[in-house]
DNA sequence: CGATCAATTGAGCCGTCTCAATTTGGGTGG
DNA sequence: CCACCCAAATTGAGACGGCTCAATTGATCG
């Protein structure tokens, strides 16, 4: 985590868009950024992100299809459940987490995501959002509108594929939550998560040992199937037996293989 | 449950697999049935299977694409973890779970699939099946190759929607299950789980309140992140309690809406 | 008709939750 | 800049839900 990377180009004036200011607000939360900045093609994180694995020729022609980008400042939802589906989101920077919620209000995180992550690909059964999406820290994400998308598609069927390929990592992933949370003891789910953020952290160019987790205690036990309580205790007692260092949501992970023990099969 | 529909023409005359028989091997447990037996358009669940919400002549261009079908009997795997993925396959009769197993063995079971319902979703990211499909009754699916399916995706755009329909929906009954199994407690987990079977099997024309479970106790208990005592002990209470009868594996629904407030809110 | 496997039921234990009291840190206004 | 406030995190004590271990009954199938 720390601060996350924004790859490319000059920075951007900030527009203030038309459709999501109302005039005279209190407080800018939510800004379209201006067309011209944002490029798929001088992207750093074109090699994570949705273009992964395509053609040089053929991210080139994603630079049309991505026009638009989004800021979000911390708390603010990039959307709601019940709101209609126009597009897909892949993060530039900052993190986000989505989340369920049912009838009575009972709330499930069903993911933090980080830069380079594709967001909304629940909510394209019935064209409308099934979970929330709020920004954990101040984020920018790129915008990919399904109907241009569908457009583009004969010309680029490298794209289809890969959304394919990324819906599909989206449903292994969320069946090793199914089996972390129906199945692993609390300490083996705080081990797993962390060995998890501290890859993908990784995968990004960042520190995989020293990192600051944007989200709460409470947010923690909620996506793990934990209480906060549950949860503060394990950073205390990993912190007791030299596994990490906790100082609020700073972490350092010291034994990187105690907790990869600790995680799965500790039978190996 | 109960039997499920074969629907349509006449019953093929069975082939064996050339490719999945051993010769002389003891049981033929998987067999590949003549392919002008399988027809999408003449298919009755093609009205909840892929081609869901297709027009007629979208539907009639499919049967070029479905060309073999496979017949399973109970306890034989349609695929298992790591082998190529080369198809996604239909469930035209039977029912089927997917699990996966980490390094140490341990099994987590995603799911129980009926007729009309998609397999094989997860593993399109790395081209390698990353869960097992196991029959859980005698059960014939329908084979749609990946490859043959990009082939025709130019002339057919709204194969293409529709497939990602059905992973975006896959993608939130994962989240969903996660939520069931991070925050509910045991008696509402498998209420839920009574409540949702009733419901698709109710949609696939079957009686909601009287089916034959197809998967032990240890199986929903997996499932739902529960011990086998702990899943029977539950139907016994239900029964006790006038929710349910159970007699094995056969199930009657007596008080629906008991089950309903019990699975959910029941702030409401 | 035994053999085997699935399901039921009971007793006791353990892990995680609940409830509650402090402590810490960050932000705000005087 | 400091005092205050509020939210987040820590830590403890006790209760309880679901698990483990174990015995028994009930189906199914050679």
């Amino acid at each position: 985590m720390q601060q996350h990377p924004v790859p490319n180009t000059s920075l951007p004036a900030m527009l203030p868009s038309l459709v999501n200011m109302k005039p005279g607000s209190q407080m800018q939360k939510r800004t379209t950024v201006a067309p011209e900045s944002t490029r798929c093609s001088t992207c750093m994180l074109n090699a994570i992100c949705l273009p992964l694995g395509m053609a040089r020729d053929d991210v080139i022609k994603m630079d049309e299809l991505i026009k638009e980008r989004i800021r979000l400042t911390k708390g603010t939802a990039l959307y709601h459940l019940g709101e209609p589906v126009e597009a897909i989101y892949g993060i530039r920077s900052g993190s986000i987490k989505t989340q369920l919620e049912d009838a009575s209000g009972q709330v499930q995180i069903t993911g933090f995501l980080l830069p380079g992550e594709i967001l909304g690909l629940d909510g394209l059964m019935e064209n409308e959002h099934v979970s929330h999406a709020i920004a954990l820290e101040d984020s920018e994400v790129c915008i990919i509108r399904i109907d241009e998308m569908d457009q583009l598609a004969p010309q680029l069927p490298s794209l289809q594929i890969q959304l394919r390929r990324l819906m599909s990592k989206e449903i292994s992933r969320s069946h090793q939550l199914v089996m972390s949370v129906g199945s692993l003891r609390s300490e083996q789910r705080l081990a797993a998560f962390l060995i998890n953020l501290s890859q993908r952290l990784a995968a990004l160019g960042y520190s995989p040992y020293e990192f600051l987790l944007r989200m709460s205690r409470e947010e923690i036990g909620n996506f793990l199937g934990l209480t906060l309580e549950t949860v503060s205790r394990l950073f205390s007692r990993f912190a007791r037996e030299g596994l990490i260092r906790v100082q609020q949501r700073e972490v350092q992970i010291l034994d990187i293989n105690a907790l990869q023990a600790l995680s799965g099969s500790d039978c190996a």
